[in-house]
RNA sequence: GGGUCGAUGCCCGAGUGGUUAAUGGGGGCGGACUGUAAAUCCGCUGGCUACGCCUACGUUGGUUCAAAUCCAUCUCGGCCCA
């Protein structure tokens, strides 16, 4: 059984908070498992680490025995939570949503436990999607635009005269009605999402029913070091990556955010951490990798990634990613294998990454722009590199 | 609906008829250094099988030898009034 304890390991905030209610009385007093509410929207198709924080919390839920209600916000994805936002997003369609609901359900089954009944799937959809204009307008009512505007996000963009759409009023409301229409017990979110779980606590109030407990999670700082994790600024680790690449991100993460990591991202006891910062490093990207591939292909991972960056040694790796010559014609300016294979993302890009000294073939750096190669068997084999960190072999 | 201001490259932001992919900052990428990090220093940062060509300053059209810069139209937005 789970202790209390840990399901409240790095958790920054439960509220309400106070004699009567608190996440204590609230299990104790509860003769039947609590129901565990967690909204994801599907609104990029890949999770990451990030991601994982509240869906990690949400399966030690369900191991110690509550039942874990995933909302997959199939509805709401297409209004867009302003939350953090600077701006409104773009909506989505619906055939987006349903493509993107699959592949978050595929990749949240490598944190959460599926085989048991204490998992429930739900599409906010299948609610939202039916209430009709008096419905909505009853949801407006409930709250005022003062405290709309007073929304972090909402007050910034009025005031710095960004627009703000209509539409995205609703978000909190919907997202509250959520938990409404599951009756959930505690909602987990990240610290950004107080409001709106604030607002799903008020509606079902309103309802006549106990409100829900707020869990909220920090949110993961991404590789970057500052701003929190997300796909769009490119400082995150997916959860589908392959281990090289996983473990050579996570190695390096900034010392400022170790701690962070070890804390949210493992179960690993955080007295135990040594007093180097460049141990803890490689013991994070050892565990992490260990924890969504195998601890052996971790291990693989870790020598393919030492072999490369200390020796610029690229003989004898293990698996990385490959890349096939044969559709291509010669001679090739090695400018233009570089597009093709993807290292780099157009011709002037890899221009100037040779013009850097970026680029290496089996190790040996090639600074001349000019150079091209004449047959398929200077290539086949070898390894390709741009920088430290891309690298392909050419088959 | 009326008035007014505005729309520039990933972001912010100069530029107000004439070498030019377009000052500067941020970010990103790369190199050196290092702990593979941070800090620091240096370089790159529209696209194209490319010593040339193409596309770019919200849209469309116009004036001009010449426009991101002038005029008109449209679209979108901020603010004020109703």
């Amino acid at each position: 059984m789970v202790s209390l304890n840990l399901l409240q390991r790095g958790v920054v905030e439960i509220f309400p908070n106070n004699e009567q209610e608190n996440l204590t009385n609230r299990i104790n007093q509860s003769d039947r498992p609590l129901r565990i509410k967690l909204g994801i929207d599907p609104t990029r198709p890949d999770l990451h680490l990030g991601h994982t924080v509240a869906l990690r919390k949400l399966r030690q839920f369900q191991d110690a025995g509550h039942i874990a209600v995933l909302i997959i916000g199939d509805f709401t994805a297409q209004i867009g939570d302003p939350t953090g936002k600077s701006e409104a997003r773009p909506r989505l369609t619906p055939d987006e949503v349903a493509h993107n609901a699959q592949t978050y359900l595929e990749q949240a089954k490598k944190v959460l436990d599926f085989t048991s009944d204490r998992l429930e799937l739900k599409y906010n959809s299948a609610w939202l999607g039916s209430l009709n204009l008096q419905d909505i307008t009853t949801l407006l009512s409930s709250m005022t635009v003062g405290q709309m505007l007073a929304k972090e996000g909402f007050s910034e963009r009025y005031g710095k005269g960004t627009p703000i759409y209509l539409h995205e009023f609703l978000y909190p409301l919907m997202q509250g009605y959520d938990s409404v229409a599951i009756a959930s017990d505690i909602e987990l979110g990240g610290t950004d999402q107080k409001f709106n779980i604030l607002v799903g606590r008020d509606l079902q109030i309103k309802e006549q029913k106990q409100g829900q407990l707020g869990m909220l999670l920090p949110l993961l700082v991404g590789l970057d070091g500052t701003q929190k994790m997300s796909k769009s600024l490119d400082n995150y680790v997916g959860l589908t990556e392959d281990p090289l690449s996983m473990y050579s991100k996570l190695e390096k993460v900034p010392d400022n955010l170790i701690n962070s990591y070890f804390e949210l991202l493992t179960d690993v006891d955080i007295s135990s951490l040594s007093s180097n910062p460049r141990e803890n490093q490689k013991r994070l990207a050892l565990t992490i990798v260990g924890q969504y591939h195998s601890s052996k292909i971790a291990l693989q991972a870790q020598q393919d990634a030492e072999k490369i960056v200390l020796s610029g040694n690229t003989k004898d790796l293990g698996k990385i990613p490959e890349f096939a010559i044969a559709s291509i014609t010669f001679p090739v300016p090695l400018f233009y294998l570089l597009k093709v294979s993807g290292l780099c993302k157009s011709n002037s890009e890899s221009l100037s990454q040779i013009n850097n000294g970026a680029v290496r073939l089996e190790g040996e750096k090639i600074p001349n722009p000019e150079f091209s190669f004449n047959s398929v068997e200077e290539l086949t084999g070898k390894i390709l590199q741009v920088g430290k960190k891309k690298f392909l072999r050419l088959i």
